[in-house]
DNA sequence: CAGGATCCTAATCGATACTG
DNA sequence: CAGTATCGATTAGGATCCTG
């Protein structure tokens, strides 16, 4: 019958789905992107578009309104000739770059190490 | 002809494509949980299997292998009767810890933010 | 117990075309 | 310019069955 389970002994605080739940705050591969992008001041839809060139208007869009709706960004309309919106970063959503940065920053050292050492491994 | 593009203030860091490939480091839902869960110590498959009770064993399987090949999370086999696989967060993998509750604080601020306010918004 | 094989659903994304 | 609508391709994920 094997070993038995050992209980985790993980601390409490985030308990799993409070984890998987606010992991979904950078749902999709361009939230971070967009909030990234909007780190350093507002930022018009076209101008996004063009920071983050993968990326199609359908899905800016579509992380735009998601992130709004979180309160992570606000959306102001211009009264310019064509009429322009711009995007700014609320102070939550300022909040997220640090963890970002973080993850970044993991990142690169595992690219490093891969160049480095002799276990690629990696795909 | 409307507002010309304003360059991005961004500094260039993380010039956007190491971002999304950074990113792409706890891609998946369920890649976050698992780290986590390993970073009290060893796990086995069957633990974390208890641990994140949504998961299936073929996700699971799938998001140990991915990470494991990516040098965050280490493998080792124990000769018990019934053969079980023990997982361990490596030390990069360690590093991301600090990401993970980074973005557990804003969502769980979010989510307090939510019920305070009287702008819901949220979907 | 660990995990591969298959089948299938749901979410995400890109391209294109169109509207206010 | 700032989107929305539609379509098709890709992919994560769940369920079930099966093997070492």
């Amino acid at each position: 019958m094997g070993l038995p389970l050992r209980k985790s002994k993980v601390d409490a605080p985030p308990p799993i789905c409070p984890l998987t739940e606010c992991m979904s705050l950078l749902r999709g591969a361009w939230a971070p992107n967009v909030i990234w992008y909007l780190s350093a001041g507002p930022r018009r839809f076209g101008e996004l578009r063009h920071d983050i060139p993968r990326i199609s208007a359908r899905v800016l869009s579509a992380r735009l309104r998601e992130l709004e709706g979180k309160g992570l960004i606000g959306r102001r309309v211009l009264a310019t000739s064509p009429p322009s919106v711009e995007y700014t970063l609320t102070a939550l959503g300022h909040e997220l770059i640090p963890a970002i940065k973080a993850i970044v920053e993991v990142g690169t050292k595992l690219k490093a190490q891969v160049h480095t050492k002799r276990r690629p491994a990696g795909k």
